[in-house]
Formats: C-alpha cells, structure tokens, sequence
DNA sequence: CTTGACCCTCACCTTGGGTGAGGGTTCATG
DNA sequence: CATGAACCCTCACCCAAGGTGAGGGTCAAG
C-alpha cells in the first residue's frame, strides 16, 4: 500500500508539515517521488515512521531519533534508561513546583497575605534550593517532608514568621542571648530547623551554607547572618543534641508509620 | 546599589544574555545608562526582576510576565490557578509517561521481546489513548488502575497475548463461536476487558472505539474486527452481565482497600 | 600603554514544527 | 474540455527563550 503526505498525515495524526519536517532532519524519505514529484510511502515508510513517532512519543529529541532509526541495532536500552532518568528529574521537579504553587494558591485563598510577596519568596526559595542542592539531595528532602505529618508541616511552616519576629524583636532591644526568653526562642528555632531539614547532616549544612550566601533570602524571611550569630550565643551544644534527637525520633516514627 | 549587567546577572544566577533578552521583550529596563552606555540597574530594577524570576520560575510564559509585571494589581490568583492546572496536567502526562516507560524497561530487562517492539506497541497504545480520551477521562483511568493490585494488572496484562492467540486460532480453524471452548476464551476476555477499562461504561464504549479506529493498534496487538466479531457471537448477555459484576467487586474492594 | 575583563549592538542558530505565498496536479462535474 | 475543489510542491518567515559569536568600545591595573 502506497499513501502521499496526506494520506500518511491523517493515518497517523500528524500534519503534512510535520511529514515535511521529518523529511528534512533525514528522518523519514519517502521511498518513492510521482512524475509530478508527489511524496508516496509505502508500508516500510510506514514502520519507519511508526518508530519514530513512539520514540519521538517518549520525549526522545527528534536528533537523538536519526541516529536510532538508522542504527541496525539500535541501543535502545541505554537511551531508554537516561531518558527515564530524565523524565524522572522533570517529574520531580514539576511535582515540586505544583506544590509549591499549591502552597502559595492555598495561603493566598485564606488571604494570609501578600500573594505577590508570597510568591516571590517562595519561588526564591526554590530557586535557591535548585542551585545548592542537587537532583538526588532534593529527592531525599521531598522523602523526608513526605513522611511527615502534612498538617504538622503546615503548622511549623506557619510558626516561622512569628518566631523570626521574636528573635528579630529580642536582638533589637539588646537582650541577653542567655537569658530564659532568648533560649526559649532558640530552641524552639532549632526544632524547627530540624524538623525542616530532616536528620541528614549534609542537608542541614549545605542549608546553612544556603542561607549563609543568599542575601535574597536573607531578606525575604529576615534570616540574617547577624540574627543567626545571635541565636548561636544563646544556644548550648546540649540544646543542639536536645533538638537534634527529638528529630531522630520524629524520624523513626515517620519511618515505622511508612512501613 | 547600582549594578552593571554583569553584576546583577551573576547576583541573580542569570546570563548577560538573559538580562538582554527580557529588556528586548520590555520586561526589565535598567533605570539608567552610564556615559558609555553601560546599563545601570538601581535596587527597583532588581525588586522588578525578583518578581519576574518568580513568575518565570513558576512556568509561566515571558510575555504573560510582562503584562504581570506591569499592572499595578496583578491578576495573580487568576493566573496561578490557571498555571496550576496547566503544571497539573504536564505532570499526569509526564506521570503516565514515565509509568509506560518503566513498563517498557522492565520487560526488556527480563527479555521478554524486541524492545523496539514493544516501546513501539506502548507508545502507539499511549498516542491512541491521548488522541482518543481527554483530560479527565485519563485521569479517571489513572485512578482506576492505580486503585487495582499492581501485581495482578501486570499478571492480566501478560495473559493477554497467549488469550489474543489462542482466540485468533480459533477463529482460524473455524471453531464454533458456541463451543465451551471459545466461550471460555471469550468469558476470560471480557474479565480482562472489564479490569483494564474499569467499571465506567463511557470509557468502555470510547474503548471500543478506539479499537475500531486505530487500524495500528489492531495491528500491533493482532485485535481485528474480525477478532472482535467473532468473539461476540461467542458472547451472550448472560457472560456480560457476569464480567461487568465480577469488575464491580473489583471497584467495590478496591475503594475499600483505598480508604 | 597595553592587557584582560568588562560592556555595547547586531545578527544568526536552536526545537518542533505553524502558517502562509506562489504555483502545479488530480479528479469529478458540468 | 473547462472549471473548481482538493490535493501537492518548494521557499521562506515565525514562535519561545535565550546561546553564541562578530566586531568594536570602555575600564582598571600594571
């Protein structure tokens, strides 16, 4: 069976112009030219393009499919397994922004505040995220945010703002970092971290380090070098492993509830 | 602060060329030029761009940004839960790529067949499956199957081709559509029907469609016409009636399962 | 006064095609 | 046989979001 553009186009859901293009990435020739100079495929064309449309269908660059198409053994298995890999990373990262996106719609529906602001900062934050941890510690992050509890999340995430301004308000007035009221904000800070970060130590540092060098979030959420310098005066190292255990249980129940 | 393009590019993670690019599109002009013409960016400029880089990070398109930026009361809730449905739908659509992937990389690690074929046999299966459902039907789909056993959808999916042949043999030798033999074959047919489709009879109807238009499917899994035919006369209302009830106490024990 | 690191504009390249422009072919119908 | 509809051909510009030069000016340090 033989078919021209059209014919093929409309069989397989594609527009003449696509056939066109295909034909001069050097992807598809039509086997046979009319007197009139008519395109016609037959059925080999037909199972070159159906090839083609199923790699092109799995997100394979139409560059990457030339090759394939023209390698008698094509090493469809590698191909296969990074493309995987890269759809897998997109995944991610899409799955992460949409709830970040839905984070911010959700705030914005109870109106908390700005949603522009709301915007800006979240994103910033993502971004910042993007860039100082790779695809693999974003995905052990997520693993551990999932775990837990969402509506404790929720409650923590909303208990930054007050506690910042807390801290911010003491450090202003000068107050003793060891006194009772600075180390009761300081410790709950650190239970906070914790519970953000997740026990894995590489994380907590590497976040750290983020804050540490980026202004833009330092001043969205008024996390400041100075702010954070203050609140390391009022923290003892047995509040650290005080703050850093409740985190390992919270940890292992999170993990034993999953099983 | 002032900044030279330079130095805001490297602030923002940016390339020079970026920043060129969103002033070509009237999206950020610096406030200000040196005598030499050096563009000059002032801490507005660098608020302005901060919200363009969050809506840009967000997905959404340089020259709605545009318009974002510039009225004085954005739409953003509007235009975020519009972006939310659009990153939804990418994120289904990549969601059951990827499954379809995995599926193909699994058979061809177990070397069941020619992994050409079957990434050929998938896709062609997930391209008729889009041209043929929208949105939501996929989705409702989706949740039919993830709802079912992951194990028993593989072991019914791998039945089919031995009941495909078995039913093509049949109808080769002319068997009578009313034998006990093809009746079981026929029986068996529509219990798998009825898993795979699920239980809403609008998706079996644009199932059964779908089959009938896709001449590349039919060839792919060898169900033709004829197939089908034959395969119905074998089929009495009875046998239906008990395929689709046997579906329902899928549907009923799944969605318990689920709560 | 030169060198290296900036900066400028202009302009073509990328992916996967869409959308014409301008003109030829095929086929059925009057 | 002419005419109109529905095909087909090539050529060529267009999109988004920048990348990558080319060719030339500017700035600060040595």
């Amino acid at each position: 069976m033989d078919y021209t553009v059209g014919e093929l186009a409309k069989r397989c859901g594609l527009t003449v112009r696509t056939l066109h293009h295909f034909e001069k990435l050097k992807l598809l020739q039509p086997s046979a030219r009319s007197a009139a100079g008519y395109r016609i495929y037959n059925d080999a064309d037909v199972l070159r393009l159906h090839r083609l449309l199923a790699l092109r269908h799995s997100g394979i660059p139409l560059k990457e499919i030339g090759a394939l198409l023209d390698a008698e053994d094509p090493p469809l298995i590698d191909v296969l397994t990074r493309h995987i890999a890269v759809v897998e990373a997109q995944l991610q990262r899409q799955q992460r922004l949409l709830n970040a996106l839905q984070r911010v719609a959700e705030r914005a529906a109870r109106r908390e505040a700005g949603l522009t602001e709301q915007l800006l900062v979240t994103m910033g934050m993502m971004r910042a995220l993007e860039r100082h941890f790779d695809e693999a510690e974003l995905r052990r992050f997520d693993r551990w945010r999932e775990a837990l509890d969402r509506d404790a999340v929720r409650a923590s995430e909303a208990e930054w703002p007050a506690l910042i301004e807390a801290a911010r308000a003491a450090m202003a007035a000068d107050v003793d970092p060891a006194s009772p009221q600075v180390k009761a904000i300081a410790q709950r800070w650190l239970e906070l971290v914790n519970q953000f970060t997740g026990p894995d130590e590489a994380i907590q540092r590497k976040f750290a380090a983020m804050y540490a060098a980026e202004t833009q979030i330092q001043h969205d959420t008024g996390v400041t070098p100075a702010l954070l310098a203050y609140l390391r005066r009022a923290v003892t190292d047995e509040m650290r492993a005080a703050a850093a255990q409740a985190t390992q249980r919270i940890a292992a129940t999170s993990n034993g509830g999953a099983r």
